[in-house]
RNA sequence: GGGCGAUUAGUUCAGUUGGCUAGAACACCUGCCUUACAAGCAGGGGGUCGUAGGUUCAAGUCCUACAUCGCCCA
């Protein structure tokens, strides 16, 4: 007889699996493997610090997809990365170095990301292994590695060669904070407190002209003042000039339907450039270019006196002076959206800059019937990239003015400017310190001056499928796993990475990165607030939450939840989860001295208590593998729980302890195949959720009957695979009613369930309804040692169909 | 202002193409050491399904409007 011991070993036993299927390398991909294959595109996380819950809620769901589709037979591709180039390291960097970036020697802050970000991703694979993470590890790689450097430079050339890049200077997001420029996607709209001045021009004619605007310093800035066309107050003054306080500017009033008429006196100024319509009008009225703001964030000498001051102090130097002037009319406070750097959090401004974009826009349509190519899971979920791709006013800028990124592959001539790009089979090139292998092809000069400004992160992060699929290089397998099959992420990042990365895909092959996406919720904290690092509410680390409950537990809360939604991290789910750990061990410890001589055959005959069970489970493989087909794996556990807790250990099992002890050696055999077909069947659906405890208990015994050297290599259960025993369904209902009738009686007249019954007076219902070894098992379990008629009713229970007089026995 | 989602028991959530008396977990109450498990077992109470209309033999489910909350965008 096998036997369990009497406590699991938690997260020793967790430690010991993981080392298992690292040594014998169960996940790793073999490319030569006759299996289909199932590639994921893992979103490389942010190297920027700790990684918290919510990031273990969003990887986890997609890690037990993965051991899914693994039992499903698929040979699964699971890489996984890390995002360690760009601004955030950067930022990490700095605040461990305490110093700026601009303050240290180029190669030696670079040197300190790399030296960090090392650091950091060793705890990142660590806690992502003390999770049980499926990943093939031998895959693994960086966005500044040197493949991922030479294959997102060879994404540049590629997109250069077919025109989808522009080198243009035009206005640009940017943030004087961090001291590059950022993308449209790299913004945040938030409200700040502001002031609202009404300020006093002067018109043409000597009239006075009031502008209200929260950004009085622009005004050396000022191209033109603008009203609505229909604006009746001022019809008659249209290409007037006008003339703002403090400066000695003249510009045009003109008009355009983007002013709102209703705010302020109707009358709005133009500065280049204080926001997006500024912009707008910049372009489509043909405006002058005056830029006061230097790319430092302070003004510049086109501010007189102002010049050297920081945006908010000239603001505030000016107000006063407006005031002093008396040009002053009104003064509010207001609250107001302002474009915000969503990596610092401060404002943004706009400055002309020669850089480079990838040409979106002129894509938008095909970039939006592309996401029909895709299959959302949910399916709402496209509607979010539908908008945010439709909404886009601007080209993807992925210049940025930054050290620590993949380098631009590309010089200028020194004669002619014109862009020389590096030799692909040159790559990875860093122009600082190489050079172009040809002459200047337009003019045949041979000095170059280097690119300085390095790939914006996304630049390189949006080609993991490329990276993944080696795409360029000897050993490209491209065909292997492209179009990638599934992409997990969560749905914050529609608009960056989703986006970012079909964008890249349409450019270099015409299609869509993946065939199905599924996107994540958030965590929420117990405020229903996102857990974000930047709030400050990531409470404990999963690092502590996994050494206090282990894995197997943190992974049944992350998938608690339906794909998409949010979900609040409570530790009594953590606490439940545990407890289905220990059941699990429980349940499994029982059966497994049940099946004392089970030789591994079908043997023996089953009753309708065993053709129920099998039934049961039948049913739930059939919903839970119909839900795991839709990325719905919170439904599917739901679902296999209930099975395992209800139908299992509260039903079978108890019913079948009195067969196995007392019953006929054919109907031992019997219960014993269908406990050890239900056992198995229940753990491989509950493998991908907790797959420490379910590893442990297949290993124990199952191992010996399946040849599988790891329960996650062993196929997923169908339907097809058990025995269908659809008329057992009713009569096991009935089963469990009379059960549960009797039970309920025992309960109300607060005895134990073991007090026994000395007679039953059910009128026969028992055995009309039951055959003889089901009646048997029945009597086992509730202790009923008579049946019979019965002349005065010691107890009577209320059901309008049962009612049965008991007899209670002694104890 | 626009897009998307949510609203069901005290709490967190299921409820599939409309179809028996709307379910579960947690919490609560009453019992029970019963030879896998007290981190357990048996039983119980608790919901006019956000509001108002509409379609239908039948609506938690479909339609319309509104309200509240959340996320995203402008």
């Amino acid at each position: 007889m096998k036997e369990l011991p009497k406590y699991y070993g938690g997260l020793e036993a967790e430690k010991k699996w993981q080392r298992f299927w690292e040594e014998k390398r169960i996940f790793s991909f073999n490319e030569n493997k006759d299996k289909p294959v199932y590639s994921v595109d893992t979103p490389p996380p942010t190297v920027s610090g700790q990684l918290h819950i919510g990031h273990v809620f969003s990887y986890t769901q997609a890690e037990i997809m993965t051991r899914y589709k693994r039992m499903r037979g698929f040979q699964v591709f699971y890489p996984f990365g890390f995002d360690d180039n760009g601004l955030p390291t950067e930022r990490l960097v700095e605040k461990k170095l305490k110093k700026s970036a601009s303050s240290l020697d180029r190669e030696e802050f670079i040197a300190h990301c790399l030296e960090v970000s090392a650091d950091v991703e060793k705890e990142f694979k660590e806690l992502w292994q003390s999770l049980g993470f499926s990943a093939d590890w031998g895959q693994l790689y960086s966005t500044i590695d040197e493949r991922s450097r030479r294959i997102s430079q060879r994404s540049f050339i590629d997109l250069f060669e077919k025109g989808h890049v522009v080198h243009k200077a035009t206005p640009a997001l940017y943030c004087p904070y961090c001291r590059t420029t950022v993308a449209q996607a790299e913004t945040e709209d938030k409200e700040f407190d502001s002031e609202f001045v009404d300020l006093a021009f002067t018109l043409e004619t000597g009239e006075e002209l009031i502008i209200s605007t929260t950004r009085p310093e622009l005004l050396p800035a000022l191209t033109a003042v603008f009203v609505h066309p229909e604006d009746t107050r001022y019809s008659g003054f249209h290409n007037m000039s006008v003339k703002p306080p403090l400066f000695d500017i003249s510009v045009a009033l003109l008009s355009d339907e983007k002013v709102d008429i209703e705010k302020g006196s109707g009358a709005v100024m133009c500065c280049t450039f204080g926001d997006s319509t500024d912009v707008e009008w910049y372009h489509t009225h043909a405006l002058e270019l005056r830029q006061a703001i230097d790319e430092n964030g302070r003004m510049n000498e086109l501010a007189g006196p102002y010049q050297g001051m920081k945006v908010k102090e000239a603001r505030q130097a000016i107000i006063k002076d407006l005031e002093e002037g008396g040009y002053i009319r009104g003064r509010r406070q207001i609250t107001h959206p302002v474009n915000t750097h969503d990596r610092c959090g401060r404002e943004m401004e706009f400055i002309v800059k020669k850089q480079w974009f990838i040409k979106i826009l002129e894509k938008k349509e095909e970039l939006i019937q592309l996401a029909d190519t895709i299959n959302w899971y949910p399916e709402f979920m496209k509607e979010r990239y539908i908008h945010w791709v439709s909404n886009l006013k601007w080209d993807w800028g992925i210049s940025r003015q930054r050290y620590f990124g993949v380098p631009f592959p590309l010089w200028y001539c020194a004669e002619c400017g014109a862009p020389v790009t590096a030799d692909k089979n040159d790559l990875p090139v860093n122009p600082m310190t190489d050079s172009p292998n040809q002459p200047c092809p337009a003019c045949g000069n041979r000095s170059f001056i280097p690119e300085k400004d390095v790939l914006d992160t996304w630049a390189t992060s949006s080609v993991t499928p490329q990276i993944n699929g080696k795409w360029g290089e000897p050993d490209d397998r491209m065909d292997q796993i492209f179009p990638m099959d599934l992409r997990p992420q969560a749905h914050d990042i529609i608009r960056t990475w989703a986006f970012y990365t079909i964008v890249k895909s349409y450019y270099h092959h015409g299609q869509a990165p993946w065939k199905n996406i599924m996107i994540s919720g958030h965590s929420l904290d117990p405020e229903r607030k996102k857990i974000s690092k930047s709030k400050g509410n990531v409470g404990q680390t999963p690092q502590a939450l996994v050494a206090q409950y282990t894995a197997d537990p943190v992974r049944y809360w992350t998938a608690g939840s339906r794909l998409g939604m949010d979900t609040f991290f409570s530790e009594d789910v953590l606490k439940d989860g545990r407890k289905l750990v220990t059941k699990l061990w429980n349940a499994s410890k029982f059966v497994l001295m049940n099946l004392e001589g089970y030789s591994g055959e079908k043997g023996g005959t089953l009753n309708t208590v065993d053709e129920w069970i099998l039934q049961s489970l039948r049913r739930t493989v059939k919903t839970a593998t119909d839900y795991m087909e839709r990325y719905e794996y919170g439904l599917a556990l739901q679902h296999i729980e209930s099975f395992f807790w209800k139908d299992l250990c509260d039903n079978y099992i108890e019913l079948v302890k009195g067969k196995i002890k007392e019953g006929t050696e054919d109907e031992r055999k019997g219960s014993q195949w269908t406990l050890f077909t239900v056992l198995y069947g229940t753990l491989r659906l509950f493998a991908p959720f907790v797959p420490h405890i379910t590893e442990e208990i297949y290993q124990l015994y199952f191992a010996d009957f399946i040849k599988e050297i790891s329960i996650h290599l062993a196929p997923w259960p169908l339907p097809e695979d058990f025995p269908a025993f659809e008329k057992a369904e009713e009569p096991g209902k009935k089963i469990l009613a009379y059960v549960e009738f009797i039970r309920k009686a025992k309960s109300e007249n607060k005895l134990s369930l073991a007090y026994p019954i000395a007679v039953l007076d059910d009128q026969g219902y028992g055995e009309k309804h039951f055959k003889n070894n089901v009646l048997k098992q029945i009597d086992s379990l509730l202790k009923i040692e008579k049946r019979g008629p019965l002349k005065e009713s010691d107890a009577q229970g209320g059901d309008a169909e049962l009612v049965f007089n008991i007899k209670w026995g002694e104890r």
